[in-house]
DNA sequence: TCGAAGATTCTA
DNA sequence: AGAATCTTCGAA
């Protein structure tokens, strides 16, 4: 399966309130605080699992949470492993985009630079805008727009943050 | 050891 | 608007 990141939002260490790593270490967010471009996967809500990539050098908190993606290929598996759904509602969501594409705790810190069976990788450019509004779905460091999207993209996860900005062409 | 909250989703 | 559902965290 293959799907384009169209929505995320970035969380850091202490100077961040609504980030899993604001009171420290501990055995939840550890990849955290590992080594960058690895996944942090936590279970939440009794329902759902969510993806990260880390993105510091180790010992500095720091994560991006990927909110929707955009099915590229393999859209039959993903319609498979979440039935009953239009393909808009496949994957945007943070909950919904990892039961799509089957990710759920076994994959907690592997290496997503390298190929295998999780990982990133550039595709080239494409023209869109790019904007950001505030995080969804916590209740403190609503002060910061660090929830960034890729505008009018449908894929995009309905409920959005407040006091949107536009960013970059 | 216990109680509360949670980076959500689905249903009524 | 409210339930589902359970792990994690922090206080006692």
């Amino acid at each position: 399966m293959v799907a384009r990141i169209v929505e995320v939002e970035a969380y850091r260490g202490s100077d961040d309130p609504a980030s899993h790593a604001f009171r420290g270490l501990t055995t939840r967010n550890a990849p955290m605080f590992g080594n960058p471009g690895h996944a942090y996967i936590y279970f939440t809500y009794g329902n759902h699992y969510c993806l990260n990539v880390t993105t510091q050098a180790p010992g500095t908190p720091g994560a991006v949470l990927f909110r929707a993606v955009q099915p590229v290929e393999g859209i039959s598996a993903m319609r498979f492993f979440r039935p009953n759904v239009s393909d808009s509602e496949l994957t945007n969501g943070p909950g919904k985009l990892t039961k799509a594409l089957a990710i759920s705790k076994s994959l907690n810190e592997h290496d997503m630079t390298l190929r295998g069976p999780l990982f990133v990788t550039d595709r080239g450019k494409s023209n869109f805008e790019i904007w950001s509004s505030t995080r969804v779905g916590i209740r403190s460091g609503l002060d910061r727009l660090w929830r960034f999207y890729i505008n009018g993209n449908p894929y995009v996860s309905k409920k959005g943050g407040l006091r949107e900005q536009q960013l970059l062409r």
